[in-house]
DNA sequence: CTCGGACGACTACTGTTGTAGTCTATCAAC
DNA sequence: GTTGATAGACTACAACAGTAGTCGTCCGAG
C-alpha cells in the first residue's frame, strides 16, 4: 500500500465516511479550513486512483469513486509504522508514553481497562 | 517544532542514542541498511540544525552536534499527531484498534494492566 | 442547433525530502 | 613547505506533495 500524503488524506476521509461521490461532491465535503479549489480535490482524486487506494466507476459523463482500502487497514498500517519508529514495535511502551504525558484520563484508563478485561475472556 | 522527515529522523535516533558527536561519529553510527554516503549525513545534520532540533558547537575544526529536542517530546507530538488524524484525539479506540488488530499478546495485556493499576495508585 | 458550463486529462510550479557531488580551507605527516 | 585527507559550506537533482491552471469534449438549456 503506497505512501499518502496529509491533503491526500483529508480526501480519503471524505469518502471513507460516504461513498461513492463525485468529484464536486467530495470538494463539497473536504473541510472548509483547507479552502481548496475542486481542482486540488481532483488532482487529488487522480493520485489516489495512480496510488490504487481509490478506485472509481463511470456514471456517466462524471465518475463516482470509493475507496479501494478499508480506512481500519490504513489506520492499522499508519499506527504500526509509528509503533515500530518510536516504540521499537512494543505497543507497552506507547501505552506508557501516553501515561506519562498525562494523555490517559482517570475514564481513560477505566475504559482501557475494560477493554483489555474483554480481551481476556 | 519543525517536521523531520524519515532520513533526517534516523540521524536524530543517533544522537539522541548519544551525544555530541562528530558529523563522521554520527555517520558510523547511522543504520548500516541505509547505505549512506558521509554527505548524506552531513546534508542531514546542516537540515536538522536548520530546523533548530539539533545544535552545533565548535571543537577545533569540527562540530558536535547534540539534540536541541528531548526524544520524548518528539515522539509524544508524532503520537499526538497520529492520533488526533486517526481517532479524533482520544486514546482508547487506538488501544481498542491495536487490540482487534491482535497487536496485542496475553504478555502485553498483564504489563499494561499492572501500569494502569500504578497509574490509579 | 448552438453555446455555456461542468467534466476529466494533462500540465505547471513551488517547496521538501532523499541522496550526493563540488569547492575551499586547514591540519597533519612527511 | 608541499601534499593529501578531512571538515564544513554550498550546490545539484530527482521524486513527491501541495496547489492550481489549461485544454478539449460533451451534456443540457434554450
Amino acid at each position: 500500500m503506497e505512501r499518502i500524503g496529509e491533503a491526500e488524506y483529508a480526501v480519503m476521509e471524505v469518502l471513507w465516511k460516504e461513498a461513492p461521490l463525485t468529484a464536486a461532491e467530495v470538494a463539497e465535503r473536504v473541510p472548509a479550513e483547507r479552502g481548496w479549489s475542486i481542482r486540488t480535490v481532483k488532482t487529488m482524486l487522480g493520485r489516489l486512483l495512480a496510488k490504487n487506494v481509490l478506485r472509481h466507476e463511470e456514471d456517466g459523463r462524471r465518475y463516482l469513486y470509493r475507496p479501494a482500502i478499508a480506512r481500519a487497514d490504513y489506520v492499522a498500517q499508519e499506527s504500526g509504522r509509528l509503533i515500530d519508529r518510536m516504540f521499537g514495535g512494543r505497543i507497552t511502551p506507547l501505552v506508557a508514553h501516553l501515561a506519562e504525558r498525562d494523555r490517559l484520563s482517570e475514564a481513560d484508563i477505566a475504559e482501557i481497562e475494560a477493554l483489555l478485561k474483554a480481551l481476556k475472556s
